[in-house]
DNA sequence: ACCTGAACACCGTTCAAGT
DNA sequence: ACCTGAACACCGTTCAAGT
């Protein structure tokens, strides 16, 4: 019983930690976040964060896998909505995540561990961007560069302030260009 | 003729300052190249380029402000190539920038100054690109959105490493998307 | 006007020690 | 196994002082 309690609490603390790091890092971003004001917001002892993580790149990745899983579900759920409804809601879940894609890219000449994590995320993007292509109709040889073209409009829409009609009005224009 | 001296070496140990605060920042980064780097580097004390920038972004834009003079030479050299050799030419410039670009990006949100740059810059680019559509025969309603098409698959591909031969693959693809 | 040495507050991280 | 206090090296920046 004992055994069982320790064990959940120490779940608790670390997904305490992570829940905290998570807020911080989406409102103030990687730089504005030192592992100090995670602690302190945590609970613990600044330098308690390194019994769980490496380093704060650790931490980031961490957060990442949490933001990711996220989105997913988000975008996943419109399964069956137009193509162009599911790429806004995919920009929009982003977006909710402040500047932490912004983050990723500068930490990934840091960080061979953040390099990793980004090359997987962005290969796992790119299988899927493809998959809707063909999906939608594309033909094959063309589908994997196409998909590359979407997925750089939607990262400049990610990079620079857009107001809702504006993006809007750019993906259309992307998707009518790609498939006319 | 001793005021006049004076004066070409003040002109000249900026010049030195930002020319090594450039080579610094293209190779290794604004976050590895730090204020004490850069004045060892140039032979002065640290303190000594806070006489002369207000602060590291400061210097920051002094050497962005080089590097896109030195692009714009290098891309207007190009006035009568097709379209496609002078977007290629352009990504090659910036590209030898390192991650100068990317760490703008990660200065925006820090900075305001960097952020007022940027700003600036964004338009600027996004003006001439506007332009290079309507020549290329583009109707009017519709070269703002492709501009910004074209601006996002180039960041795209800055952002992310591509051979020489995939990087033209998507840039014709991309021209090929929009004229046709 | 131009430059410096010394200091400040903050950062990520480590280490030896405690339970 | 889990957590801490104290310290380390480094950072951007400031200040008082020198010429």
């Amino acid at each position: 019983m004992a055994r069982n309690k320790r064990h959940v609490e120490q779940k608790i603390k670390k997904e305490e930690i992570e829940l905290v790091a998570m807020q911080l890092l989406k409102e103030q971003g990687y730089d504005n976040t030192s592992m100090a004001k995670i602690a302190k917001a945590a609970g613990v002892a600044p330098n308690t964060i390194y019994w769980y993580y490496e380093n704060k790149d650790d931490v980031l990745i961490a957060v990442l896998n949490r933001v990711v899983a996220q989105a997913m579900v988000a975008v996943l759920a419109l399964q069956n909505e137009p193509l162009k409804e599911r790429v806004l809601k995919l920009i929009e879940q982003v977006e909710s995540a402040g500047s932490l894609m912004t983050d990723v890219h500068s930490r990934v000449s840091h960080s061979n561990t953040v390099k990793e994590w980004h090359d997987r995320f962005h290969s796992m993007v790119e299988q899927l961007s493809i998959s809707e292509m063909i999906r939608a109709g594309l033909d094959k040889s063309e589908a994997a560069l196409d998909a590359k073209m979407l997925i750089y409009v939607i990262e400049g829409l990610l990079a620079h302030p857009h107001d809702l009609a504006e993006r809007d009005l750019i993906v259309s224009q992307a998707l009518k260009r790609i498939f006319n």
